[in-house]
DNA sequence: TCGAATGAAAG
DNA sequence: CTTTCATTCGA
């Protein structure tokens, strides 16, 4: 989808960049994953360029539908697309966390909560120090979990690539981040290699592009909602993108649906550019149709068999199909009315579905082929209309299917979730798109404002909506208790949307036609562009009504079209708190404005309702990926969490081939998936989780030695590794902070209290205990350190890496002297408490004593290996240290000794 | 956007 | 051996 949709929205890019230089602006300003497809595609697009222009001049809708699904279908672009969305996906795929990063994730929380004052940055320190104290048993948990972790991406994802730094290169001009992570996050289904493993690993939209053969039986629909999603959040940045350049002037173009984008993008390009506006809107019409299905859900979820189910899925697939070209299957027809009767079947959807569920069902079962060809025709109309009305349309028919099929599967709970749960969710999603959204937002917040405007529009689209929905639900009912939905959409499409019918067939005949209109409108005066946003601004109506519960795309067609711009003012008011929440989203979304943010949130409430319970936790780290990767690439991306990735992958790689067999293996996948995922976070939850006291405790328990040992060690490897890497200003704050929290572990009781997280919580405590006793001993442990990351250390820092060389040499307490030597503030900090440890007991002195002879001996090895500048700033450090420390070093000779030790380093540096 | 940690993987 | 990137979020 997002290939096919980038694809497309390059085109029109091209088209636009070479008539305005805006749309190149938006491009760029979109984000960088588009630009990566942009410029990947650009050859292609170019020659399809070239093949639409022809086509198109020849024959216009019908043909711009076969043209786009050709161009889809044709595969080496599309594939190659695909492949593209597949590597995003794929890319998205993160890469299993390893048992570090793991306990950090169960850990830091523990430990922010300790050090309120502490960046993550000093809590990964502390967990690391944490770690390194750790009960080997307990690290042995991690690992383990790690490795299953591990396993099990791998498993979904077989040609996952750790580092495909090779391949991913290839990726053009703009943002190199986002692009690398992309490329790296290769797994592909089944290993295709190279730009054309992408391809097959877009598979999954190859089916799309075959979705005309998608069996209601093979149910891709859950993949392709997944896919529809991500490219809906593709196509709305790129709209978003496209909107701000456009909108620049107009809020209304940031309004604008994606779909209404395209469909302008699509008129000022030309007829190529149809096809595009048809998949924005399938994607929409996917989103939308996720929340109805989850509102509609509630209603009653009983008899939906399967087949309902695989029906939903069955027409998303075709939705999917639709917008890529779906025309093919059944062009002509009233696309228009259908659309209009879907917009109404919506509200009925949305208000009858209790009444009527039975009805529904039935209508689905035996009339999904219908409402499929409707749809269909609905995204015909769509296209050429607007993508409102297709949205609409596509939604109730989509909604009902998808109603039924939630209700079918109990798996899918959250889809049954009751309407208002469903608005939740929409809720939901819309919160968390924000974020994605509003770091994009952030960017754009100037244009929000305008945009706010825009979204206004979408409430009073919404009430008449709402107003004919309850009519058109009616109807629908009727329609759907008939199972002549088609039919009946037909003529009812006409009645209830002789306007906007009028138009959109006017639209549909002449897809291209009305979006030039628009399209020279929004150019010729603002004005025209609210008519036109009015028609994008639908869409986002429509989502807000979906959320609202309030329905009719048609009504909001209609009305919204004239009275759009002043609706724009009034609407923010008139919106239901509902709304409101989008608006804000819009407003920190940016110029997406609300339509988008709408239609975000609804794909987002789509995906969730989809993913849901197994797909939550994927889904929430999809998000954290956004908001992350929002910097460097987007939303889009969010997939991402390895378990939807292994989905994607296990389904593409699973089905090995293409597209229709995908439907059932995605929901098998995607409810392995979940399982997955719900079993790893369960077994996650599970892993032991210590308090911090614990590993207090264990430092201190440990004592000195550890502390020394380990503590010591790591800290001074780190303050070595600030000093080095940049900080030698920070170096001090660094020792000083990390004094500090030593400070504090020292001063920590230690009564170590384990905070057992819920299951192993005994066991953490045994283990901790064990691990303290352990610790005393781990003098020898510091010899492990040395192996993996810390030779990264090592190799980072220098010093540190004699540091620690000296340190392994040492007996346990050469730990400290090499900290002292490194830096001198811990030596002095680590002589005063290393005076108190020796007041405490002799062994402190053996082993100062013992530091201090190794550390001696090591010193001029230290001082050959260290730069002079290192020496020099460890000296400076060490004079600083000591002019403010001078006083502490009470003690026996040892501390002397030790004192002597850093001056003899800075002396040799000097 | 970087960074702090560790670890796995790939070149 | 070195480089990437996985999680987390405050600067």
């Amino acid at each position: 989808m997002r290939g096919q949709f980038l694809y497309i929205s390059q085109v029109t890019v091209m088209k636009g960049s070479s008539r305005n230089k805006d749309h190149s602006t938006e491009e760029e300003g979109t984000g960088k994953r588009p630009k990566r497809k942009c410029l990947q595609w650009h050859p292609l697009l170019a020659k399809k360029l070239l093949d639409f222009s022809e086509e198109e001049e020849e024959e216009e809708e019908e043909e711009d539908i076969d043209k786009v699904q050709l161009l889809g279908a044709d595969g080496l672009e599309q594939d190659a697309d695909e492949t593209e969305d597949d590597e995003s996906s794929e890319q998205r795929a993160r890469r299993p966390m390893n048992a570090f990063l793991l306990f950090c994730k169960r850990h830091r929380s523990l430990v922010r909560q300790e050090h309120p004052r502490l960046d993550n940055r000093g809590a990964t320190k502390i967990l690391a120090d944490w770690w390194a104290v750790l009960d080997p048993k307990e690290k042995q948990k991690y690992t383990d979990m790690a490795k299953e972790y591990k396993d099990a991406f791998m498993k979904a994802n077989p040609g996952y690539r750790w580092c495909p730094t090779t391949n991913k290169p290839v990726k053009t001009q703009t943002s190199t981040v986002t692009n690398r992570k992309k490329l790296w996050a290769f797994s592909s289904d089944s290993a295709k290699d190279l730009p054309s493993p992408r391809k097959v690993a877009k598979s999954e939209e190859m089916p799309q592009l075959n979705f005309g053969m998608a069996d209601p039986t093979q149910m891709g629909g859950l993949s392709m909602l997944l896919l529809a999603g991500e490219h809906a959040l593709t196509a709305q940045e790129v709209s978003s993108s496209t909107c701000q350049s456009d909108a620049t002037n107009s809020t209304e173009a940031c309004q604008k649906s994606s779909l209404f984008q395209f469909a302008e993008i699509s008129s000022s390009t030309s007829q190529p550019d149809v096809p595009v506006a048809v998949k924005p809107t399938e994607e929409s019409a996917l989103f939308q149709f996720a929340e109805i299905s989850s509102s509609t859900s509630h209603s009653g979820p009983s008899d939906l068999t399967k087949q309902c189910g695989t029906s939903a899925l069955f027409q998303l697939a075709e939705m999917c199909l639709a917008s890529e070209g779906v025309k093919v299957k059944e062009p002509g027809k009233i696309k228009v009315e259908a659309s209009e009767d879907v917009a109404r079947e919506i509200p009925e959807e949305m208000e009858a579905e209790e009444l009527e569920k039975t009805t529904i069902k039935d209508s689905c079962k035996g009339k999904v082929e219908q409402s499929e060809t409707g749809k269909i025709q609905d995204r015909d109309e769509t296209k050429t209309e607007k993508p409102e009305t297709a949205k609409c349309s596509h939604f109730t028919s989509l909604a009902m299917e998808s109603s039924h099929f939630e209700r079918n599967d109990s798996s899918k709970d959250h889809v049954c979730r009751s309407p208002e749960l469903s608005m939740a969710d929409m809720n939901i999603l819309g919160l968390n798109k924000p974020e994605k959204i509003k770091k994009k937002k952030k960017k754009n917040k100037l244009d929000r404002h305008s945009n706010e405007k825009s979204t206004p529009k979408k409430p009073c689209k919404k009430r008449q909506s709402s107003e004919s929905d309850i009519e058109s639900v009616m109807y629908t009912i009727e329609a759907v208790a008939k199972g002549d939905w088609g039919a009946e959409r037909l003529a009812e499409i006409p009645r209830k949307k002789a306007r906007p019918a009028s138009n959109v067939k006017g639209s549909l005949l002449d897809t291209k036609s009305p979006k030039k209109k628009v399209k020279s409108k929004e150019k010729k005066t603002s004005k025209e562009k609210p008519t036109e946003t009015t028609k994008e601004s639908k869409p986002p109506d429509f989502l807000s009504i979906t959320a609202s519960k309030e329905v009719p795309c048609e009504a909001s067609d209609n009305i919204k079209v004239e009275p759009l711009t002043p609706t724009e003012e009034v609407v923010p008011q008139s919106l239901p708190g509902q709304v409101k929440t989008e608006d804000n989203d819009c407003v920190k979304k940016i110029e997406t404005c609300g339509s988008r943010k709408s239609e975000r949130s609804c794909k987002g409430a789509l995906y969730k309702t989809l993913v849901s319970e197994g797909m939550l936790t994927s889904l929430r780290a999809n998000v954290d990926r956004g908001k992350r990767s929002s910097g460097k690439g987007n939303s889009s991306d969010h997939e991402g969490c390895w378990n939807e990735e292994n989905w994607a992958f296990s389904q593409s790689g699973t089905s090995g081939n293409k597209k229709l067999k995908r439907p059932k293996p995605k929901e098998d996948f995607v409810l392995g998936l979940a399982k997955l995922e719900e079993e790893f976070e369960k077994k996650f939850n599970s892993l032991p989780q210590y308090s911090p006291v614990t590993f207090d405790r264990k430092s201190s328990s440990v004592p000195r030695k550890k502390r020394k040992v380990g503590s010591s060690s790591s800290e001074q490897p780190k303050s070595n590794k600030g000093s080095f890497q940049s900080q030698k200003k920070n170096l001090f704050h660094k020792i000083v902070s990390k004094y500090k929290h030593k400070k504090e572990k020292l001063n920590v009781p230690d009564t170590a209290i384990l905070s057992e997280d819920k299951n192993s919580s005994e066991p953490a405590w045994k283990n901790k205990i064990s691990i303290s006793a352990l610790n005393t001993p781990e003098p020898a442990m510091m010899h492990e350190p040395l192996v993996g990351s810390q030779k990264r250390k090592a190799r980072k820092t220098k010093i540190t890496h004699l540091v620690r060389t000296a340190d392994g040499r040492v007996s346990p307490a050469g730990g400290t002297l090499e900290e002292k030597p490194k830096e001198l503030p811990q030596s002095t900090l680590q002589k005063t408490s290393s005076a108190e440890t020796d007041c405490n007991s002799e062994c402190s002195r053996n082993a100062e004593s013992e530091e201090t002879h190794s550390i001696t001996p090591d010193m001029p090895a230290v001082s050959a290996f260290f730069s002079l500048a290192a020496l020099a700033e460890v000296a400076a450090m060490e004079n600083v240290h000591r002019s403010q420390r001078a006083t502490p070093l009470p003690h026996d000779g040892q501390p002397n000794e030790m004192s002597q030790a850093p001056v003899l380093i800075s002396c040799a540096d000097q």
